[in-house]
RNA sequence: GGGGGUGUAGCUCAGUUGGUUAGAGCGAUCGCCUGUCACGCGAUAGGUCGCGGGUUCGAGUCCCGUCACUCCCGCCA
């Protein structure tokens, strides 16, 4: 109690009847019958009617007051007749009768009302973000992502992890992604970087035997937004785990993942055990690592099918030829679906930058199987059939075919099968479907240099007994790295670590790193790996997006307090903005004017 | 860097084939109304149709350019 409010908007119920109250608050809504006005008043915990008449000397001046000002009431608290009982209001058994009132914040008018169903422009909701956070969806799914930060915590307490902080002014790393620089005005002309994520400093505590570490961490990368990526800056749940393999680290995040998602969701879990996919076999069944399991289309090849005489479809067959792929997406019984859901698929495949895609019907005609639709023609009988082996599908089904680079095709039939799987309604929006991509490669080939480059994490440790390894044949290695995917949402990389140096240096020079280089680039990690390091793994699971999943919500912005937009501008503090001359002099930085 | 969508009153939107003075709901201001909870009723104010150029007798509408916001591709070990 103080001289503010004795109570909350949102804790007064019958029992408080008679009772003498003070309450501050926003007017939330003003209903105003001319000779007596009920206003809504809303504070943090809900909101409660208060009511005043014209008898009330305070009446006219309450009358002109505009929504959203800030009030502070006193009154009594009275039971409401039955028939005006608002079942929507915890305090709705209840009303207050004003006796007398003061301003204490007042408002000019509003950019955006606060108290409506209807949706703004990102623009005017960042500009005015205070006001679009008390809104309630929005001010619920801020709760949440507290409420959800502070159960990780006791989780992995309860665990034995520690929770240190690492430092946010760092060196800038080679690999990855674009660095945040900060200039240095003490070492003028060097920088540091804001960490993309405190990878080596995890791996120190490591080294430096505190056995279990997390942080809720923030994370900073100079990339490009998405609806799920913010522009700048992020968080994780980064945390770290001496003498542990694989699974080690995959109990922890089950156990907690488990935990997390039951206590804050009503969404099924599609298992509890998280099932494991190669990444091999999830580029060929889903064309990505990130598959909604939800979703039961396949990915099928069927290129040979393009080698027979019997199939005469001569734009494939050509492609083939000349080494293309072709991949198939069968949907079930679909036979009798219109010609517009046909088209529309292949529409919007060709929107999406591929060729489109070519499509059919597997129906029987005078005891054969033929196809039917506008590629239908090309393939024979014993084709179709082949086909129906192949993707291990039957007569009524339809398939949609693209053929391409085997990555164009992998990245539009795994579009494909999300958009085909939501015009034929196949998601469940009530399920989690959690799995674990593992044994993902080493290297691959830089598209663009022809070179070696590591996939992941350079840190990452190479599958197979050391001894043994064949360094020969780098694209073929496989790392103890892995993701975990929710819901076709990517939610953390992780990796057992590279402990040993000499192996580090080896795994590098594939890469094209001289020992120099690793050694001037890394040199924190590799000098303290040669003290006695630990083998050590971990994971960085995204915070944004578990809050984003147990919110609901398809856009991080709406579980980020304040966001910037997409061109990594915060509206509503004017960042980034120019700085005085004489900052840059401190910093000895000159501005060079673009032409 | 590239592609798509959007841009009309403070907010959310409508605006036909290019045609008189650009409309509605909410909000604001003023008035009426004692049981509402999206209260109701009446009135008033409020517009650089994102910006610039072009076509036309005439442009919110068509064309070109540009800007902003957003979604996607690239990028994000």
């Amino acid at each position: 109690m103080n001289k503010f409010r004795t109570h909350t908007c949102g804790e007064l119920t019958k029992k408080f009847t008679k009772k003498d109250i003070t309450l501050s608050g926003w007017i939330n809504k003003k209903r105003d019958h001319g000779n007596l006005l009920f206003i809504d008043l809303r504070d943090h915990y809900g909101i409660t009617q208060c009511v005043i008449d014209k008898e009330n000397k305070f009446f006219k001046e309450l009358e002109k007051l505009q929504l959203e000002t800030v009030i502070k009431i006193n009154g009594k608290v009275i039971e409401r007749t039955k028939e005006t009982i608002n079942k929507d209001l915890l305090t709705g058994e209840i009303e207050v009768v004003i006796e007398k009132f003061e301003i204490v914040g007042r408002t000019k008018e509003l950019p955006l009302p606060v108290f409506s169903d209807q949706e703004y422009s990102e623009e005017i909701r960042l500009k005015y973000r205070f006001l679009d956070l008390r809104r309630k969806q929005i001010h619920n799914n801020i709760i949440l992502r507290s409420k959800v930060i502070s159960f990780i915590r006791k989780e992995m307490e309860k665990m034995n992890f520690l929770e240190f902080q690492t430092p946010i002014l760092t060196s800038s790393s080679p690999e990855g992604a674009r660095d945040f620089l900060v200039p240095s005005r003490l070492n003028p002309g060097k920088f540091y970087a804001l960490p993309q994520a405190p990878q080596q400093f995890k791996q120190l505590i490591m080294i430096s035997g505190f056995d279990k570490y997390f942080q809720i961490a923030p994370c900073f990368r100079d990339e490009d937004a998405r609806a799920d990526r913010s522009p700048g800056e992020f968080y994780q749940l980064d945390l770290e785990m001496s003498f542990v393999e694989q699974e080690d680290v995959f109990s922890v995040i089950e156990n907690l993942f488990l935990k997390l998602f039951k206590e804050f969701s009503n969404k099924k879990l599609a298992s509890e055990k998280f099932p494991r996919i190669k990444y091999s076999e999830a580029i060929e069944k889903y064309g990505t690592d990130k598959p909604d399991l939800r979703n039961p289309l396949i990915i099928s090849n069927i290129t040979e099918i393009f080698t027979r005489d019997d199939v005469k479809f001569d734009i494939f067959k050509k492609e083939v030829s000349k080494g293309k792929v072709v991949k198939a997406i069968i949907t079930n019984n679909t036979k009798d679906k219109p010609r517009s859901f046909f088209d529309n698929i292949d529409n919007w495949a060709k929107k999406e930058g591929s060729g489109g895609l070519a499509y059919f019907t597997f129906i029987e005609e005078n005891n054969k199987i033929v196809g039917k639709g506008p590629v239908g023609k090309f393939f024979s009988s014993e084709a179709c059939e082949k086909i129906l082996k192949l993707t291990n599908s039957k007569i009524g089904d339809s398939i949609f075919m693209s053929c391409g680079q085997k990555k164009d095709v992998e990245r539009i039939l795994s579009l494909a099968r999300n958009k085909i799987a939501e015009d034929l309604n196949l998601i469940s929006n009530d399920i989690f479907s959690f799995c674990w991509i593992i044994d993902y490669p080493m290297y691959e080939l830089d598209e663009k240099t022809k070179k070696i480059k590591f996939s992941h994490n350079p840190f990452s440790m190479p599958q197979g007994d050391i001894k043994d390894i064949d360094f020969s044949k780098p694209l073929e290695m496989k790392a103890y790295q892995y993701d975990i995917v929710c819901n076709g949402i990517e939610l953390s990389s992780g990796a057992i670590r590279n402990h040993i140096p000499e192996l580090m240096y080896k795994l590098f020079e594939i890469a094209g790193y001289k020992k120099k280089d690793v050694d001037s680039k890394f040199s924190g990690m590799i000098n303290a790996l040669s003290y006695g390091a630990p083998p050590h793994g971990g994971i960085a699971p995204g915070i944004d997006r578990i809050v984003m999943l147990l919110a609901n919500e398809a856009n991080i912005r709406e579980v980020t307090m304040f966001p910037m937009n997409q061109n990594a501008q915060d509206l509503m503090m004017s960042a980034p903005s120019e700085v005085s001359e004489n900052q840059l002099k401190e910093l000895q930085l000159s501005i060079i004017k673009k032409k």
